[in-house]
DNA sequence: AATGAATGAGTATTCATTCAT
DNA sequence: GATGAATGAATACTCATTCAT
């Protein structure tokens, strides 16, 4: 329902998720502390005290903006339907599903990485997060026992430390190219460069759960 | 030099270092946006002029930092000594090398994140950022090659990729524990979760470079 | 007529006395500027557009709620009837009322100590005040005149100067009593403290009425 | 010394003091929630970041400007001296000199108007209020022993609700004058009003305590 | 090298009031 | 009569930075 309300912003002009999404945008691009007020009331075309209005306050506003990320993201993990693929051909959907959504989030990559650097205040204060879970976890543990069963994946692997390991590698890549390109010299950033490490962790990571 | 005046700075209480050190605790713990100049000089014990007096400005004390905190983990790195281990074993000690560095150094996770959330603005204007190069992807990369001579890796691994997912499986999970902790209901900071996980990314690695 | 509608206020609910009633407990609670027309709003369980619909403004407001206030004391002021007792009854009778009126109301006390400290704005703008004049003076002129004649109070005694001073006693024990008892040490606010000064006052001013 | 302070303000140009003048002013005139900040900073001349750089806020410093007054009105009672007069003498003095007082501080009467209004805050956090008491009531008792001795008062009088009266009688002539001219249709600012008034007082008074 | 005082530009938030229905 | 949405102008307070010594 947040997600639909969300579209609905810049159809139906519906103030409340207009400023919902300046605020996104706002905070992605400057994080919570940089984030301004002002500067989402400004994106929405709205005045600041509407923002008051209906989201009480900049933390308020910073929570619901994260809640509405997360419900997107699960939203379309929901739709990855790794059980009908074969489990070899499922773990790379996963693993090409986590870097284009990435790729393309870049505000949710930021809004998660800010989150944690502040040591979760918005989390903690979200029933939202409390509630629902995500169903990832859960298609990945039956791809893994089919793996099994077929005989392609060793046993004894645990899905969520394996979905962590993958969130890792596709998420640093995209949360700390700036510093590692600055470091190693290399540009991070180019689609070739993607590609290649694209590559890298599929072969990695199936040959990592070959028996 | 940067370096030698932090290690004074403990023995004959240079103020410049010791600013250097409360900085580094106030900008971790609130990031660069959260931190506050007078905090810091209140962490010090020292005025807040001696702050600007030392490092001109905000932003110039938190690349200092920011340097500091690369240079010490760079010489953590050099002690290394991946070269004189058996190819597997050199990458089980990257791997705990990454993970207790890690630990113990949450600063770093936390201003790693904010820099690269904000864009890196102050890697950018560091010229020590551009001059000193890691020296681990030429040692992750002679592993490789040894590996791969004696058999036990397979060929076309390119260090740089190998590090990067090392480093994501690893950072990821103290960078973005509050948040998951928060979406699957595990407690992730636990030793125990610790342990399990680093078994994990071993075997996941280990068996992901064999040939 | 206001009166009226106040009474009809909590028999048919009606809306403007409801709000008055709101608008009375708020404004005693919090002064003129320290209430918020959001506030009794809420307190009246209506919505704040008709607070401005019934009343045009915050200002406006405040000045029927003092007016309804004094035309209040003032229809209990008439009830007295200090004619038809002994003169120096009279006089016991009028401390009595004043005490316990004010005891009863603080939000009168609170209304008018606020209503001067601010300069007396609204009191200008109000036509009520300037029509409706008590009937008091007149009352305690009487009495005075009465006493004299029956040769138990001496002469030349001001009848408004004795209320100001009998008004004065009274209102300042409640209106100041929270910084007199931080000064003195003593709490003044116990029924025993009241009734000691209460006994103070009758016997101050008895005696100093005699010729 | 807070006394001392005050003093050096409009001499030596201590920017403290400067504010304090000013935020009295400002407090007087529109009560501690009509006050600005803004406005105590353009009378002191100053700007408004000091005001917190001494102060911290709002609050704290009316809580200042209380205690400064409260302070200021304790070191003149002491200079009363009402022991070395006759014991109706005595009396006179504390009458014409809490009127005096009273007429040339309205900030004074404001203040204290406006903190019991307010239900005591300040003087709640305060501890100059718990700590200076007042040397006025042990004064006032001497002189009614005194008074007693010599045979022209009663017994049995408290000086401390006799202290009440006085001030009563003196303090809501001035606080409250505007709306009981407006009510009584009489101009009671006049000196000569005031002249009556203050006779009246007098001879009530008097004529109360005496046996 | 060290410090207390001072400041301009901002920063989240509030509030009386009005609009549109 | 009654109401949800919208807004301009404030309002207390903050913060990096500089001045003067």
């Amino acid at each position: 329902m947040a997600k639909t309300q969300t579209r609905a912003a810049h159809k139906a002009g519906n103030a409340r998720d207009i400023i919902l999404a300046a605020a996104r945008v706002e905070f992605a691009e400057k994080g919570f502390n940089g984030a301004r007020v002002d500067s989402i009331a400004a994106r929405s075309g709205l005045n600041k005290q509407l923002v008051y209005y209906y989201f009480g306050s900049k933390d308020d506003l910073y929570r619901v903006t994260l809640e509405e990320a997360y419900s997107e993201i699960r939203l379309r993990e929901k739709d990855l339907d790794l059980r009908s693929l074969p489990p070899q051909d499922a773990i790379v959907r996963l693993i090409d599903f986590s870097l284009s959504y990435l790729a393309q989030h870049r505000e949710f990559i930021r809004m998660l990485a800010d989150e944690n650097a502040l040591g979760g205040p918005h989390v903690r204060e979200s029933e939202a997060f409390q509630r629902t879970n995500s169903p990832l976890i859960e298609m990945i543990g039956a791809t893994l026992r089919e793996g099994e069963a077929q005989g392609v994946f060793r046993k004894g692997i645990d899905p969520l430390n394996l979905y962590i390991s993958i969130a890792g590698m596709t998420f640093f890549y995209f949360a700390n190219g700036i510093t590692m390109s600055a470091i190693f010299g290399r540009d991070l950033s180019t689609p070739e460069a993607l590609a290649v490490y694209r590559d890298h962790i599929v072969a990695l990571t199936l040959a990592g759960l070959r028996p």
